[in-house]
DNA sequence: TTGAAAGCGCTAACAG
DNA sequence: CTGTTAGCGCTTTCAA
């Protein structure tokens, strides 16, 4: 069923049907009505390549997904990014378009689904120190937003963002406030924005109580369960050895958990670990000591929608001045103990 | 640029040019080339929608993803499934399009995708017992591919899924052989034939030696951290209870591990624990003497690969017969102990 | 308030 | 081997 049988079947232009169904105030009611109920008793759905073609936009909106041969890791943040703008991309009409590329051949797929005109614009997932996709996508004029900030860019651009600085830095309080004072941080990778904003959190807080932060007490790369377990082990074999570990990750805690056990010490008694996920349940509503805090997954999936309705709304109003959205990041900070006496 | 300015500049008609892009064999050696060259120079790429519109051809193929209010859980096997998709589309010239709906709307979904001609096929995930959307595609008319099969319909339909059985039996028959005859079975929703598949590897292995499967040692759920804990918890606390466990995820795994460590009990010697799921490498590569099998990851993404190379050849060979493939299990047993002797 | 006609950028008969 | 001519199904001036 198209436009133009359903246009001969009411004894009507393809124009009347057209203007009647997209909502055109020049329709008289009484047409309108009859040809909504004519579409949906023959359940008429309007070709949706004609409609792009016509109109010049692609309803849809981009992600790309880099895949690097080095670690095959699919940050696990993206599925549930992907739900949240998805819900509200399903609402407004839009397809949700995810691109999956050698992380070498990133640039030339934005450049791809620019110039072919595959989507109305992209959202851009963990940015990097001097994010280069940011001059990328001006050049190519794609509206775009960022899920997270870009450090050392002086261009203005439009993002949604986790207030990791504030987040780290209330944690590492918290686990001074109870007398922590070699409190580790497994961090990511350093060149990604989040991660320098989260050791900057943590850094702000050691200073203030005039803790100079120790590099020992310091991982940086990615976020899997054999960092965790390999940090926590060497670590805890150092002579002035953590009290307490901050991570980011499921995976991280599970490792520094293993890594804890393996020395003959005890979580929550000996040494504590604050976390930032809310997978981390067991750490949450278990019977231990372990303070933790964040929500990741509930409140990826909210960065998720916030991204969306505001990239929606840049291509839909045509927007040209970008926006920013700094979502505080939701603590749940348990009881904890502090470190344990020294023997 | 188009292609018709394009064909201006070259003084050939756009007829010529697109035939001499797309690999029609009628175009002399010498215009193609000057063709190539010159859309090369020009950074010409054609207009998908109209490509899309001129062929009738979406270039597309859609996954539904649908999200249910009760639990917010997006599969955590997914974004590694995507993965594996996205790849053989990226190469084959297909969009992938996602659709985030609730649940209850997920056959309109399907619909839509089909009426509005917004992709060519579809990849259909976690099939259930007695799985409506064969049906549903079938009256659509629009070419699917299932991940995992479905139990109860006589249809014949294609899919691409792993040995569930069998991998199951043999990690059963692995615990068996140490001398477990306790064996608890973590499995997930019953309704999920990949669960009821599961459920039947082990009992077969438990019925092969005679041991009758014990509902008590059954537990059906979401396999999350919770559900791993509780389990792990109430069965332990069992007047005969379980000496190993077997589970197919990470989360349940973790939380197994905590509620064995709650009741005091040390994994590896008191309780075996066996997952399937190649993110515990920690279980592989650590100290523990526990057993583990399978890799999840590695193999949910081998599976996307080839849902997807599958569904594409249904669609541009317009292939009218089923087809199936049955991955084998990538099965990793490590070393184990049996069970604790009794004290 | 409705309709006719042109066109979005491409492909695909059909000629030559 | 190349070009002419119609569309694909919709939207959008421009007229009536």
């Amino acid at each position: 069923m198209n436009l133009k049988t359903l246009a001969q079947e009411l004894g009507l232009s393809p124009t009347t049907v057209s203007r009647a169904l997209n909502g055109y105030p020049e329709v008289s009611e009484a047409t309108r009505q009859r040809v909504l109920s004519a579409a949906a008793a023959a359940n008429y759905q309007p070709n949706t390549q004609a409609k792009r073609l016509a109109t010049g936009r692609a309803m849809a909106i981009g992600h790309i997904i880099p895949i690097s041969d080095r670690h095959e890791i699919v940050n696990p943040v993206f599925a549930d990014f992907i739900a949240g703008a998805g819900e509200i991309y399903a609402n407004a009409g839009y397809d949700m378009v995810i691109t999956i590329v050698p992380d070498n051949l990133e640039a030339r797929a934005y450049g791809e689904l620019s110039s072919k005109g595959n989507v109305d614009g992209v959202l851009v997932h963990a940015p990097r120190l001097n994010d280069h996709r940011i001059a990328l996508l001006d050049d190519l004029s794609l509206p775009y937003v960022m899920h997270g900030r870009v450090n050392g860019t002086r261009k203005p651009y439009s993002w949604v963002d986790v207030n990791n600085t504030r987040a780290f830095e209330r944690a590492t309080n918290f686990l001074l406030d109870l007398g922590h004072r070699r409190i580790a941080l497994i961090n990511g990778i350093s060149d990604m924005d989040f991660a320098r904003r989260r050791k900057l959190g943590y850094e702000r807080a050691l200073s203030a109580r005039g803790i100079t932060p120790d590099p020992a007490l310091l991982t940086e790369g990615e976020m899997t369960e054999a960092q965790g377990h390999d940090s926590a082990r060497s670590m805890l074999a150092l002579p002035d050895p953590p009290t307490a570990f901050l991570t980011a990750s499921l995976l991280s805690a599970m490792g520094v958990r293993r890594g804890i056990e393996e020395n003959g010490l005890t979580m929550g008694r000996d040494v504590s670990i604050v976390t930032h996920d809310d997978e981390l349940g067991y750490l949450r509503n278990g019977t231990a000591q372990e303070p933790i805090f964040t929500a990741t997954r509930s409140s990826v999936r909210e960065a998720g929608r916030r991204c969306a309705q505001m990239l929606i709304s840049h291509i839909e109003r045509g927007d040209t001045q970008p926006r920013s959205d700094l979502m505080e990041a939701v603590l749940v900070l348990g009881q904890s103990t502090g470190p344990a006496p020294k023997r």
